[in-house]
DNA sequence: TTGTCGTGCAACTCCAGGGTTGCACATCGA
DNA sequence: TCGATGTGCAACCCTGGAGTTGCACGACAA
């Protein structure tokens, strides 16, 4: 009943719900700033414990906006920008949706306070 | 420490924050579906009461994405645009510059492998 | 004036998830 | 081999916020 225009149940979804956090949103302009570091060097960045730290990352990997490469005993973190772009692109096309009705909502008002006035001009146009 | 160079601590904090939940989007939609509804009746359109439905438009309008305009004793709410156009654009605008750092970082590992495979030529390069 | 309808406020329940700690397991260097 | 370092898993606490109900207040129509 809500997103069927829009496909919201897509990545967007996650998307936004892993940006809401903004120790997560914190998380990814490091990871995006260190390159490829690993849990253990971005909980040396942060106030928050590593296994914290882990848990977010996991959230964001479910978004797609993250991904972890095993090297050696190390996981290496780096930001993937495709989800983001993806999601950026939902919004502005939501918006320009309600920038479409709003305009047909206004026009409509003024067509009809025109008519109101006509009606007003000939009182007994009924 | 995260913010810096995008001004996080803008109204994206408060949209995203409000965009994350289903139920705000869903009225989001109705929102612009219905024109300029009431709180009353967009509770007529969802499974939640109408308290919920007013504690969501305040999240909304706090966020920008809503304005309440007091009509006789109803208070009509209708969407707003703009700090969505806004949102989208950070989005699109940090996902921008994930792929100029992800660019960086790949370009220098190439490099860096061109130059060992260099230095596997001239062992006595050192 | 009275009844009705819509809004506003407040108290309350409930649970998802952010954060922690503790420990077991795997990998690297010596 | 052994110690050190990093990861993974699990249990746990605790707060925020989504949702509810109940009621008081204000505005409209008769």
């Amino acid at each position: 009943m809500t997103d069927q225009h829009h496909g919201d149940v897509s990545p967007v979804d996650a998307v936004l719900a892993a940006l809401a956090d903004p120790t997560r949103r914190q998380l990814l302009d490091l990871l995006a700033v260190l390159g490829e570091p690993t849990a253990t060097t971005l909980a040396e960045h942060l106030p928050i414990s590593r296994q914290a730290i882990v848990k977010h990352l996991a959230v964001l990997d479910a978004a797609g906006l993250v991904t972890g490469r095993r090297a050696g005993r190390e996981v290496r973190y780096a930001v993937r920008p495709a989800a983001l772009t993806m999601t950026a692109r939902w919004m502005a096309a939501l918006a320009s949706d309600w920038d479409r009705r709003l305009a047909t909502i206004k026009r409509l008002a003024e067509t009809a306070e025109q008519e109101a006035a006509a009606g007003e001009a000939h009182p007994g146009g009924a």
